[in-house]
Parts: C-alpha cells; structure tokens; sequence
DNA sequence: GAATTCCTAAACATGC
DNA sequence: AGCATGTTTAGGAATT
C-alpha cells in the first residue's frame, strides 16, 4: 500500500531526471533546428528577393545557429569528396589547384541540403586533416578580411582627410555611413575573434593553443552573442542590396572603434599560427589569395565557387552557364564588399563551430572507444585534436590513460581481488563500472576498497566532469572522501561537497542522493559519527568497514561479466546520450553536463591534460592533497600501482598529514586504522 | 528460493 | 516554519 505511494513518488522523481529532461528539450530545439535546415532551403529559395532575406532575417537564433552548423558539416562533407576524388585528379593542378580545394569547402556549403552526420564525418576524415582545412580556411579568410580592412581603412582615412578639407556637405553623411560600415566591420570581426577565443576558452582550447590564443584578442572585451547572426544574414541576404544598409541598422551602437581598430590591426599575428599548417595533401597553406575571383580565375575549366551550373557562394544559386559567365558573376556580385566579408566571417564562424565540435566529437568517441574497448586504430589521428582541445578534458582525460594503459594492460594492473577483470578492463576503469544512472548493479569496487582510490585517481576528470555514475557504492565513495582529507574526518555537509566536487553525476538530484548519503552513514557501523569542535563529523572505522566485506566475488566470471558489460553499456550510454545532445545542439546546449564548473576546472585540467599521460607521479598524488583540494591531485597518479594505492587505503592520511591527525583527529579512530591496514585486501 | 547487498524513497525526530 | 542533519523503515533489484 504505502509501496505504491512510495514508488509513484520514485518513478516521478528518477523520471524528472534533469538530464533527460534537457535533452529533451534540447531534442527540440533540434526539431527547430531541422526547421532551420529547412529554412536553407528556404533562404535558397527566397535568396533572390529580398524578402527572402528577411525570412532568413526571421530565423531564430537558434535556428539560425543550427542551419549554421549544418553548414559547416557540408564544408566537412565537401572536403571529404575532394579529399576523396579530387586529389588524386589529373596531374593539370598545381599549388593553385590545391588552394582552390580548400576554399571549396566555405563556398559549397550552402549546396546541398543532405549531408554526412559529424560521426560519419569522423570516419572518413582524419581530424587533423580537417583541423588543416579549417584552419587553413580561417587563416585564409582572415588574413583577406585583414588586409581588406586595412585598405578601407587607410581609404577611408584619406578620404576623410580629403573630404574635410575639400568641403563637407553632402558627402559627410555618406562618407560616415560608410565610416560607421566600416567600423562595425571591424568590431564585428573582432568580436567574432572574440567569440571564438571564447569558445575555446570554453573548450580549454586555449590552454593549449598559446599561439593562438596569445594573440590581440584577448584584448577584446566582448564577444558577440549568437543573437547577432541573424542581423549578419539578414544583411547578406539579399545579394542586390547593398551592404551598408544592414550596416547601418546595427551602427549605432559602434563605439570605441578605434581600440577597434588598433586591435584588429594586430590580428594578422593570429593568421601565422595557422598557416604554417599544410594541407592534407601536403601542399602548403596558401596565404596569397586576397580576392577569391583572382585566385580562382586561372583555375582551368572549373572552380570551387562553381559547380552544377550554380553558383555556390553561400546563399547564392545564381544559374551561370559556363565557368566565363560564372566568373563574371562572381567578380560582380560577390566582389570584395561588405556583404562578401560578411558572408566571409560568418562562414569563418560556422567554420570554427565545427571546429569546435570536431574536436568534441572526437575525445566522446575515443572515451567510448575507451571504454568499449575499442582501441583506435588508429589513435595518432585523434591525439592531435585531442591535444587541441583539453577543454572537455574529462574525455581527453580517459582518452590518454586509455591510450596509455591499453597496449600493456599493465598500467593499472589488477590489484588485490579484482584481479580477474584483467582481460576485459576498461583502460582508465580499473575495476568497475559505470551506470548511466538508475539503481542498476553492481558497484564492485566497494567490495574492494582500495581500488577505487587509484579508480578515482585515474578517472577523476572523467567523473567530475562527465554525468556518469560512479561505479562505486555509497559508502565505499563515502569513506573515499572522509579518508582524503588529512583528518579524516568530514561533516556531512563536506561529504556532500565532495561528491559533488568529484562527480559530476551528483550534482543533479541532489535530494536523492544526499538522502542515500545519509542513509548510508546512518545505516553502516562503519561511519562513526564524532561530536567535535565544530559539530558533529564522519569518520570511518576501518575495522568495521573491512568487516562488511564480504570476500565473494574475487573471481567470479559472471559478475565480472555483467561488470563489464555493465560498463559498456553504461559508458556507452551516457556518453551517448551526452554527445547526442551536445552533437546536436552545440551551440545551444551550453551548462550542460559537461560544464558544471567549467570555469574553475578549465584551467588546471588542460595542462594536466597534456602531463598526464607520461607523468607518473606516483605515490605523493592522491595522498598529498592538502585539505579539500582533491581536484588538483588526483588524476595524475596515473600509474599508482597497487602499493601506492593500498598504501593511500591504509593511510590517506598525506605525508604532510601525520603530524596533525595524530593528534587531531579521533584517536579511536586513527588507532582502528592504523593497526588495520593489514586486513586490506592486497594480500 | 533465501540471504545478502545496494539503492531509493520516505517518514520521522531533532536542533538551529 | 523551514532547513539541515540523523535515524529508521520499506521495497525493489541484482547477485550469490
């Protein structure tokens, strides 16, 4: 009776899962964002009128972002049938041709509207390769933008000077106007820089990109929300209208242009970085292109811009019939003007979003592989965007311990009992295994505390960042974060935070699993609860805890299996889940799981991202850490062998620690402990 | 099928 | 009253 109250109120609870629910949600702005899919057809179709310009300019945010990325794919897309046909085309092209190659994929974006889905992507094409592309096409881009710039701007300065001079009348207006484009040009520009440094701030990008990160832009101030796209759109999209209007509509809020400018000036330092990259099919990065009908026009019979009789500059699908008459439109409707850069920036921007998510993609899928056991076939691919972008470093965290730990098998070898899962463990999963959520089975590492030291050493990143379950019991992570700190001993309201600290999976629910946390000190002899100074804390009694461990399982096939496959699952699952929506709403989804502090963890974990996988650092890691500063230590005890982490189970107390606790701490306590260590089970 | 373990939920008590 | 902290009970699920 009361079971039924009870488990509606349990199927209500687990079922308001936030993070179902905002993926849900998010599944809906993708249905929105299919409806921006539709609306490049639409913005096709109407590109000829204005008024389809201004359906485009009707585009929601969100929509429009999407339609962006969708963009971006078909870029990727394009580059992949270059990369497939293309380049091993008739010996008639030269440097020329191959630059022509890279520029294809910006232009055809907005060709078709089907498209490779970013895995499928993946697959074919090697993320360095694309990374080259992308990078190669933003240096490109940029640096024509930069030097275009320039030239308005000493245009504009001597036209000023000359004007003021001469007389000002008529022209003031017009001249300012122009002014005013050209200054919101600048800004716009910087602040899609500006965008972009943030994004890769936001990924940890930048950590690890000191060159580019290390140019002007960190200078900027603002950065340009997604909001103003679709007033950049809006602007380009009708092809006969000048640009200036869409100008104007936003140049009021211009200010501040000359640090604009001045800061901008600087930006070709951030082009260098780039091109020194070559392209994928060995041909340097061309940088000498400043109008792409120049570039393009001794392209012999075809070019980029072109193809299928249409014109494939985005949001253009003008009919030319033949390359001449394309060449001539080209030259006369997408010349270096306002809207072109315009378009040029904004294409530059989908660029780097799909940059960006490329990057993502590729640490969720080495993680799963990881995880799946799937070692990569190659991981040489994937090192390099993974270096690039320790920002999501909970993957790129699993990633490299993978990567390390798997060839021998060795890294973490099987300590104590959990030996047997030695043939089928996950890399950077000792032991256990994870849940997506729910209360499936089974936390095996409870059975054998002292792994989930070394488990959580290893895999830190990943849970504190990824919303995966644990796969440890409540107490065995309870006695974990009373056992870390110096004195080993805990108020409730700091275990709470430790578990909210290490794990993403419990910042959610919280009502939930705090009641359990409770429960279990509660419930277990092992937790003793001590009335001290500064009220009542948590300790554990060692004794009692290696008591209710009941020495099964040390070698049963079956459990490891459904460990296993547990984990597989598990893993699979929420990292799916996870790049489902992430994949899908990049730009949307943006506090989700995977961010929860991102701010603070950014920083540390992209360096550490880089040292981990050859730093051993064995013993002093997760003993050290000095009072509630776990995050800083842990994941780098990469290779704590069994020693080291039966050590740490026997005395977390850090090796700056036993001055303190002897005295501090429970002396019961520490007493249980300290003559106990034996009964661990690295026997 | 029983025993055990773990998880989740909930009711209740207590103190601030 | 509201909240945090503890305690206890209950039931489901998985495993042995």
């Amino acid at each position: 009776m009361m079971v039924e109250s009870a488990s509606e109120t349990i199927r209500s609870a687990p079922s308001g899962q936030n993070g179902v629910g905002s993926l849900s949600g998010q599944a809906d702005g993708g249905g929105g964002g299919g409806a921006g899919a539709a609306g490049t057809a639409g913005g096709g179709a109407g590109r000829d009128t204005a008024t389809g310009s201004d359906s485009n300019g009707e585009m929601s945010p969100a929509e429009l972002l999407h339609f962006q990325q969708q963009q971006a794919l078909q870029v990727a897309r394009q580059f992949l049938l270059q990369q497939a046909s293309g380049l091993s085309s008739p010996g008639n092209n030269d440097s020329k041709q191959s630059a022509s190659a890279v520029q294809v994929p910006v232009s055809v974006a907005m060709m078709s509207p089907q498209m490779l889905t970013p895995q499928q992507m993946q697959q074919i094409l090697s993320p360095p390769q694309l990374q080259a592309l992308l990078q190669q096409q933003q240096a490109l881009m940029l640096q024509q933008l930069q030097e275009y710039y320039k030239k308005q701007q000493e245009q504009l300065h001597l036209q000023l000077l000359t004007q003021q001079q001469a007389g000002k009348q008529q022209p003031k207006e017009a001249l300012g106007n122009k002014q005013l484009a050209f200054q919101q040009q600048l800004l716009q520009m910087q602040q899609l820089q500006q965008q972009h440094l943030l994004n890769l701030q936001r990924q940890g990008l930048v950590s690890l990109q000191p060159n580019q990160a290390s140019g002007p832009l960190q200078t900027l101030p603002q950065a340009v929300c997604p909001s103003d796209l679709p007033q950049l759109w809006k602007g380009e999209g009708a092809p006969g209208q000048p640009a200036e209007d869409s100008v104007k509509q936003e140049g009021l809020d211009l200010t501040g242009t000359a640090t604009t400018a001045t800061s901008f000036a600087a930006a070709p330092k951030v082009s260098p970085p780039l091109s020194h990259h070559t392209l994928p099919n060995g041909q340097p990065t061309v940088l000498t292109p400043r109008r792409d009908s120049s570039s393009h026009e001794e392209t012999p019979g075809s070019h980029p811009l072109y193809g299928h009789g249409e014109c494939k500059w985005p949001g253009c699908e003008t009919l030319c019939e033949d390359l001449g008459q394309f060449i001539k439109h080209l030259n006369t409707e997408h010349a270096l003007d306002d809207r072109s850069t315009a378009q040029c920036r904004v294409q530059m921007q989908v660029v780097q979003q799909l940059e960006i998510q490329l990057a993502k993609e590729s640490e969720r899928l080495q993680a799963m592989m990881a995880h799946l056991h799937m070692r990569p076939s190659e991981p040489k691919p994937f090192s390099q965007p993974l270096n690039r972008v320790p920002g999501s470093s909970s993957f790129s965290k699993v990633t490299v311990s993978a990567a390390d730990s798997f060839p021998d098998g060795l890294v973490h070898p099987p300590t104590s009992a959990a030996a047997p899962v030695t043939p089928l463990r996950p890399p950077g999963l000792s032991s256990a295994s994870l849940h997506s959520g729910g209360p499936t089975r089974r936390r095996s590492s409870d059975k054998f505390c002292s792994p989930i030291s070394s488990e959580l050493a290893q895999n830190h990143e990943f849970y504190k960042n990824a919303d995966v379950r644990p796969p440890f019991t409540y107490a065995s992570l309870i006695r974990q974060a009373i056992l870390e700190t110096p004195d080993r001993q805990l108020t409730l309201n700091e275990i709470y935070n430790w578990f909210t600290r290490m794990f993403a999976y419990f910042r959610r629910n919280t009502a939930t699993w705090k009641n359990a946390v409770r429960h279990n000190l509660s419930l277990h002899k092992c937790f003793v609860r001590v009335e001290n100074v500064k009220g009542a804390v948590w300790t554990v009694d060692e004794r009692e805890y290696q008591k209710r461990r009941p020495p099964k399982m040390t070698g049963s096939p079956t459990l490891v299996k459904n460990m296993i496959s547990g984990l597989s699952y598990g893993a699979l699952n929420a990292s799916y889940q996870a790049a489902l929506a992430e994949s899908s709403f990049p730009l949307l989804n943006s506090p989700g799981m995977l961010n929860p502090g991102s701010a603070s963890s950014l920083l540390p974990l992209s360096h550490d991202d880089v040292g981990a996988p050859v730093e051993p650092l064995p013993s002093n890691g997760s003993s050290s850490p000095p009072r509630l500063s776990p995050p800083q230590y842990s994941h780098q005890v990469q290779v704590k062998e069994e020693p080291a982490e039966a050590e740490e189970d026997r005395r977390p107390g850090p090796p700056l620690g036993p001055p303190n606790p002897s005295t501090s701490g429970p002396p019961e306590d520490r007493d249980l402990e300290e003559e106990l260590p034996p009964g661990e089970e690295l026997s």
